[in-house]
DNA sequence: TTGAAAGCGCTAACAT
DNA sequence: ATGTTAGCGCTTTCAA
């Protein structure tokens, strides 16, 4: 049987309100060293552990937080996790996963977690698919909650009635741009995300602002905003190659779409890279197994998960008047280019147009 | 703020184990149709929703189960969440996901959640290094928890300490070699897990039993032992590759490994079907956009994790003494064979040695 | 420096 | 058919 506070206070022969105190580390627990040592002692003992239920429901805090993600076994999400558990940690709370898709109209999962008290807030990746509305409706429904729970988006909703964190995704999609005119590209594709999705603007922004800077033409045959799956990406690509002229490169908004470009262009017989440049956002494992490896602009996301849980933390300990809902972009790491093999000159021959003292480093 | 039970109580004019026993619905609860109608409605106006920890502490039950996977990212393991979450809400249950590596030496992560009542009960993958050792302790941690919290085994440990639940291996690794021997192979290679893994040797035993039906030879400069990650597969291809005589397909016991021996093929210049075939063992949609598109054999990973939920809670509900802890192992669906592209007859072409009627199926 | 006691929200045994 | 009450394990005021 566990021991409870009450079986250490005996055997150490003392209060349960002073083993509390100690086992607390309460700055406030002024004691004789003696008494300290004594129920320190004990409790080691008895192999005590405090019972959450009992702190959960005294402190009305269950140091639970939930991770709601579209796809859980999204392997760009590894990282993300990990940063979520690891931050967690420190913090002494514990994660539950949950996917988006549960969040249907209605009794969402979340809202019941929320107010079964399960958890004491949420970190929620919105799916493409959401629309401002069902964030709208799942923001009044915690705020019901007397402002004892929060939320915090990843890398979806800004809004100042949440906190949220972002990814510098103007930032990243420039990056794999710029790699792309540095090997002298200038026909350059873009295959993004749904125009739903709240990444998709960003990325496609910082696209446009590079191709703009480099003086290359941004074509419109050469756009789609299909979204971030691989065979979104296959589509996608099917897409650009039917229509006239070509391009000789294209930046893929995401890893896994880009696998399945990879995928159909191989189908279409293209040849990756020396017919067609891909670069994609995003890495993880899968992309050095795609034939050719794929060449891939990372992002900080172990950084993003830690950011996450700081920040709903850290709202949770401020009253619900006086809180601080900040809207973070995570820049540190900033976003890395890493060359595979995916990506090279254009069929014609290099033509390098910047610097050659090689900012895409 | 939150309803209590009190709160529903005062607006109903009852009692609050009037309000309890309505709401929960209790078979006991003979109550005049008059004060559950009242009851309801007060429930109902208030937004009542019961609170956890208050439940917890009450009956010291969480009503949580961790789950702890190797790696929660890996896109195998996806139909095995979605199995578990489904069977967990069913039961009023909710899911915390952790790592195994976190099931480090010492204070294991496990021992600290199960020892602080934060969760009931622990679905439990081993990693393929996890010795029998760490096993055992774990198993020693939580019966000392006075028998209140349990464990299940998924796809690892078989013992009679604990439940299990566990995927038809041997018929799985059957019915890959079965595709490629009807195809007309006989010269084929089999690159199995690492020799801790526990699905290793049932895997195997399924290549073997097969090839021995066939009477095709198994050499053991074709077997190899390295693993389930991509890494791990390109190199058992490059040890088979380097030694005289070669195969003309391979059994891959893991897709992942399977994508590592696509992409190893690429680069040692094998071409893949035509001069080597490779069926891998599970399926995920990774599988489809690889180069060539792999044939693979489904495991029924969806029915494993509903079952490894139902036989938890199943010997939760039971008390210590009496529990009946079950090895199960999945067999409904069938594994099923998925061809696609990366198998076809061997060069020399097609030897149909056994039935016309295509038990591949 | 330490202890007594109240109370968080809930269930269930017992009383009415 | 419904109400009263004790108590799950914990933290925290208040008193000593």
């Amino acid at each position: 049987m566990t021991a409870t506070l009450s079986d250490v206070a005996a055997r150490a022969g003392v209060s349960i309100s002073a083993v509390s105190r100690v086992l607390a580390n309460a700055p406030s627990a002024r004691v004789r060293p003696e008494t300290r040592e004594r129920i320190e002692q004990a409790a080691q003992e008895l192999g005590y552990r405090p019972n959450y239920a009992g702190r959960a429901l005294k402190l009305a805090r269950s140091r639970v937080l939930a991770l709601v993600v579209p796809d859980v076994t999204n392997a760009i999400f590894s990282e993300l996790m990990r940063g979520v558990e690891d931050a967690a940690i420190d913090h002494d709370h514990v994660v539950l996963l949950g996917r988006s898709e549960d969040m249907q109209p209605g009794g969402s999962m979340i809202t019941k977690l929320v107010g079964e008290r399960r958890v004491d807030g949420v970190l929620l990746q919105l799916r493409d698919e959401a629309s401002r509305a069902d964030a709208a409706a799942l923001l009044r429904d915690t705020e019901q909650q007397g402002g004892r729970s929060a939320v915090v988006f990843i890398n979806s909703l800004q809004d100042r009635r949440a906190g949220s964190v972002s990814l510098p995704d103007e930032e990243a999609a420039a990056v794999a741009t710029r790699a792309l005119i540095d090997l002298g590209h200038t026909a350059i594709g873009y295959l993004g995300g749904l125009p739903t999705a709240f990444t998709a603007q960003d990325r496609q922004d910082g696209f446009r602002r590079v191709m703009a800077e480099a003086g290359a033409p941004v074509r419109s045959s050469w756009m789609t905003d299909l979204g971030y799956t691989a065979d979104q990406g296959r589509r996608a690509l099917r897409r650009i190659w039917s229509r006239g002229r070509r391009p000789t490169a294209v930046v893929v908004a995401n890893l896994n779409a880009a696998i399945g470009v990879l995928a159909e262009a191989r189908s279409l017989g293209i040849a990756v890279p020396s017919e067609l440049s891909v670069v994609a956002l995003h890495d993880a494992w899968t992309a050095e197994h795609t034939a050719p490896a794929l060449s891939t602009v990372r992002m900080p996301l172990y950084e993003l998960g830690r950011a996450a849980v700081e920040q709903l933390i850290s709202e949770l300990d401020q009253s619900a008047r006086r809180r601080r809902r900040r809207n973070l972009v995570i820049t540190d790491p900033r976003p890395e280019l890493i060359m595979r093999d995916s990506t090279a000159v254009p069929r014609g021959g290099a033509v390098p147009t910047s610097d050659p003292e090689g900012r895409t480093r």
